[in-house]
DNA sequence: TCTGGGGTCCTAGGACCC
DNA sequence: TCTGGGGTCCTAGGACCC
C-alpha cells in the first residue's frame, strides 16, 4: 500500500428533500369539483354515491351528517380539519363533529394518475426519488450545484404545473429533518433546514413529530417526563436504555441530535402483498359460512391477480382475522416451493384457517402472501448450495 | 359513534442443524 | 453427568407509516 495514499475527500454534506402533496386526495378531488373550494370536504368511506348533476344543472353532494355505517377519513380539506375532522377518524364520529361537511368516494384510480404526474414532474428535475407512497418523495440533491431555495422553488413550480396541486417541500442534510421540516410551513411550504437551525426550529417540537415515534413510544416517553425533541436529546443515557432497551434507546438520541444517514433508495423489491376487507357487519362462522366462504375464495383471486401483475411467487401465504372486539390474529404457511394461482393459494388460506381460533364473531378477513419472488427465478429456483460434507 | 387497507420492519421463541 | 454454542428458518404479534 502506498504511503501516498490520499485522505478520503470530504464528503459535501448531503441535500435530502422531502416532498408531500398538500391534502393530496382532497385536492384532486377540488379540480374536479371547484364549485368545494373553501368549503369543509371528507373523502372516505364506503359506497358513499358519486356526486351527481340535477336537471337545472347544479351539482348534489352528499353530506357527512347523512352518512351511516362504517368506515373512516382518508383526507380532509383544512376547512374540515378546522372543525377536528381528521384523517384515519371513525365517519361516524367525523359526522358528529362536521356534519354539514361535504363527503366523497375516494376514487383511486384518478389519484394514482395524479401521483405519477407529480412524481414524473420532480424526476424530469432530479431523478433520485424515492417513493413514500402515492403523496410524498424523498429527493436526493446533493449531485445538484443550484442554490436550495431555487432548487425547492423549481421543483414546487413543476409539481404545480402538471397536476394543479401544491406541495410542501424541505430541503435538509437528511431524510430525518427533511420529512419533519416539509410540514412546518404545510400547506405550499418552502422551508430550508441545516445542522443551525436544529435547536431553533426542530427541538421545541413534540417527539411525536418524528418519523418512527407513534402513539405508543409517545407515551412511554410521557411517563419519564419526556415530551418535546430538546427533553429527548437531553435525556439520561442510562434511563432511556432502561425504558426502551440499547438499541432503540440509541436510536431515539441519535434522531433528536438530527442525526440520520438513511441513502435515499430508488428501488426497493416488495416484500408482501396482501388484501383484506372488513365486513358492512360482523360476520359468523356458522351462520355466515357460505358469505364468508365466498369473501374469502374471492381475496385469494384478488391477491393472486396482484402477484401475477407484478410476475411474482409467493413461498408463504398467510391469513389476518379481525373479530368483533377488535382484536386480530394472523397465521401463515410456508409451502413446500413457491405458488401463484388462486387455487393454491385458496387451499394454504384454509389450512391456516383452520388453526385460527373461530369462536368470535369476525370483523375483517385478510389474505397476504410473503416470501415473494420473481416469476423468471421461481421456474427454476436456485439451487441451495449443498452443504459440505463435513462441518 | 368504534376504529380502512396497503405496506415495512422488529422482536422473540422454538425447531432444527452442525 | 445438570443441560455448549452458534446459525437459520418459521411463526406470531406488534409498532409504525401513508
Amino acid at each position: 500500500m502506498s504511503i501516498a495514499t490520499s485522505p478520503s475527500p470530504p464528503t459535501p454534506p448531503r441535500r435530502i428533500a422531502h416532498l408531500d402533496m398538500d391534502m393530496f386526495f382532497a385536492g384532486v378531488e377540488l379540480l374536479h369539483y371547484p364549485q368545494l373550494k373553501g368549503l369543509p370536504v371528507v373523502v372516505g368511506g364506503r359506497s358513499i354515491d358519486t356526486p351527481r348533476q340535477l336537471a337545472d344543472g347544479r351539482w348534489q353532494f352528499a353530506r357527512l351528517g347523512d352518512y351511516a355505517g362504517r368506515g373512516v377519513v382518508t383526507t380532509s380539506t383544512y376547512e374540515a380539519r378546522a372543525l377536528g375532522v381528521f384523517s384515519a377518524m371513525g365517519l361516524m364520529k367525523a359526522a358528529a363533529k362536521a356534519p354539514d361537511a361535504i363527503i366523497l368516494p375516494a376514487n383511486f384510480d384518478a389519484y394514482r394518475h395524479y401521483s405519477r404526474l407529480f412524481k414524473q414532474a420532480v424526476r424530469d428535475i432530479a431523478p433520485h426519488v424515492e417513493d413514500r407512497g402515492i403523496d410524498e418523495i424523498y429527493i436526493d440533491l446533493s449531485e445538484h450545484t443550484e442554490p436550495s431555495q431555487a432548487l425547492a422553488q423549481r421543483l414546487k413550480d413543476a409539481v404545480y404545473s402538471a397536476t394543479g396541486l401544491t406541495c410542501s417541500i424541505c430541503i435538509a442534510p437528511n431524510k430525518l429533518l427533511a420529512k419533519i421540516g416539509s410540514e412546518l410551513d404545510k400547506p405550499d411550504g418552502l422551508t430550508l433546514l441545516d445542522e443551525s437551525s436544529l435547536q431553533s426550529r426542530i427541538w421545541p417540537l413534540s417527539v411525536s413529530k418524528i418519523n418512527g415515534i407513534g402513539p405508543k413510544a409517545v407515551a412511554k416517553l410521557a411517563t419519564i417526563n419526556i415530551h418535546t425533541i430538546a427533553e429527548l436529546a437531553q435525556a439520561d443515557v442510562g434511563l432511556l436504555q432502561s425504558t426502551f432497551g440499547r438499541s432503540y434507546a440509541a436510536w431515539l438520541l441519535n434522531v433528536a441530535n438530527g442525526q440520520d444517514n438513511r441513502p435515499v433508495t430508488t428501488y426497493s423489491e416488495p416484500k408482501s402483498i396482501s388484501r383484506e376487507t372488513t365486513f358492512e357487519r360482523d360476520l359468523h362462522v356458522r351462520h355466515d359460512r357460505a358469505r364468508l366462504g365466498e369473501i374469502f375464495t374471492s381475496l385469494c383471486e384478488r391477491v393472486a391477480q396482484d402477484l401475477k401483475a407484478k410476475h411474482y411467487m409467493a413461498g408463504t401465504v398467510g391469513i389476518k382475522l379481525r373479530y368483533q372486539d377488535f382484536t386480530s390474529v394472523t397465521r401463515d404457511l410456508t409451502l413446500p416451493s413457491p405458488i401463484s394461482d388462486a387455487v393454491a393459494i385458496r387451499k394454504a388460506a384454509g389450512e391456516c384457517l383452520k388453526r385460527a381460533p373461530l369462536t368470535k364473531k369476525i370483523r375483517l378477513l385478510g389474505v397476504k402472501l410473503s416470501q415473494l419472488m420473481p416469476m423468471e427465478d421461481s421456474e427454476n429456483p436456485a439451487q441451495k448450495q449443498a452443504p459440505l460434507p463435513f462441518e
